[in-house]
DNA sequence: CGAACAATTGATCCTCATCAAACCTTGTGG
DNA sequence: CCACAAGGTTTGATGAGGATCAATTGTTCG
């Protein structure tokens, strides 16, 4: 089905855009469906589109020579992302998106989008207040996996993820979906490490934890992990 | 001594603006100098000034709680630092800044760089061009730090230094000037491990180590660790 | 029900951080 | 001009924190 115009007025960068601009987006954007595990686009490749995310989840990883993942960020809905090259011309993508879920995006030319912000001023800030807070969120993270200790980096990465895509549940708990796997990649160890971690706080009622899933029991717990001074 | 307008087209950001322009951004700036050691602003300041550093060295770096640091990034000269808070409203600086020899930098008021960016788009998206780098720039720095070992992550932090601040020597070698403690910021170790890899390395002739200072001896050697696969 | 995949857990090992002590280098002041 | 202080550097000894490997146990879905 096709994309609502208006919808697009929920994408951050999009706040201050006009109806109009909003048609024209969807106009000239080609909406593309992938099936979970699918990749919009892989790191290296010309970076000719910027995406919309309209519907599912996706995350951006980069990888290394041997193969080894860091996942950069989780993509939820009505996100942004893949818009480096509408900025640099020859630009490559610097990182892989790959979709969790079945997912939609709306793919924009970078070539266009670059057009529109020519035009728009408003675009261009917009898109550069997200880009202060990406450098804000990696500089943070960058600082984190230099000085603290795993336990605590599992501890933010769950708390990112709560807000980002955490759902609460009808007792009060937060329910969040994902494998080992990922979460290691999102806080910079292994997987095993992680399920230790887990099983740990589990031991203490901090957590619930199951298939591709966490529940967050005593989200001040983790906080407190996540902030405390001493050990 | 005050600050030649036209000095500011050596600015990444100002490569498009107006002869006027850069005259304007002189005369609403403050020139100021601080000897080593001395701060441009802390992390968690209200953001008031963008900075432009007119002569000296300066690093940007970010404190955990317990008071550990990590080096963000070095600045030379005729680089912007600081300009986050031009982009958010009442944001606090992210990092510190602090200056690594007597340095001088011109400090434009946030609100003043907002307004010119406002009416003149190629400020913006030149800016933005230089974050996307930046974004850049970290998403490899993190990826490094969660998959590399240490080794690697010194000899490309080298790298990266050799880039921005290497000095040719009449004989071909590269000479870079700074303690095993930055190095060790920049690469998210210790400043015994770099002191060791280095002397390592000294043995190999890869480099020459003295205080304050690491003369690189063979390039291509330090390149070949950065980027082997195997190991 | 069985295959595929996610998670757990124990055992082991290795990389680095940490601590301590000594050693250099540089600049300063008597 | 030498001596000394201050701060950078080196090196060894030790140990902790996680990574890695292997084996087993869930869980989900066709």
């Amino acid at each position: 089905m096709p994309i609502e115009p208006m919808n697009l007025r929920r994408v951050s960068v999009f706040q201050n855009a006009t109806d109009e601009d909003l048609r024209l987006f969807v106009q000239n954007g080609v909406e593309r469906s992938l099936e979970e595990g699918e990749f919009f686009f892989f790191q290296g490749d010309p970076a000719a589109y910027a995406y919309i995310l309209v519907s599912g989840r996706a995350k951006l990883l980069q990888t290394n020579p041997a193969g080894q993942q860091v996942n950069l960020r989780t993509i939820s809905e009505w996100q942004v992302f893949g818009a480096l090259g509408a900025v640099r011309e020859n630009a490559t993508y610097p990182a892989s998106a790959q979709a969790l879920e079945q997912s939609t995006a709306l793919a924009i030319k970078s070539d266009y989008l670059h057009e529109m912000m020519q035009t728009r001023p408003y675009l261009s800030f917009d898109l550069m207040k997200l880009m202060t807070g990406y450098i804000q969120e990696m500089q943070e993270r960058y600082r984190e996996l230099a000085t603290e200790k795993v336990e605590r980096r599992i501890a933010r990465a769950l708390l990112r993820l709560t807000e980002k895509m955490g759902v609460k549940t009808e007792d009060g708990y937060i329910e969040l979906s994902f494998t080992r796997q990922d979460l290691a990649e999102m806080s910079g160890t292994t997987l095993y490490t992680v399920s230790r971690v887990l099983s740990e706080w589990e031991r203490h009622g901090l957590v619930e934890a199951g298939r591709e899933r966490v529940t967050i029991r005593n989200p001040h717990g983790i906080v407190q992990i996540a902030e405390e001074l001493e050990k």
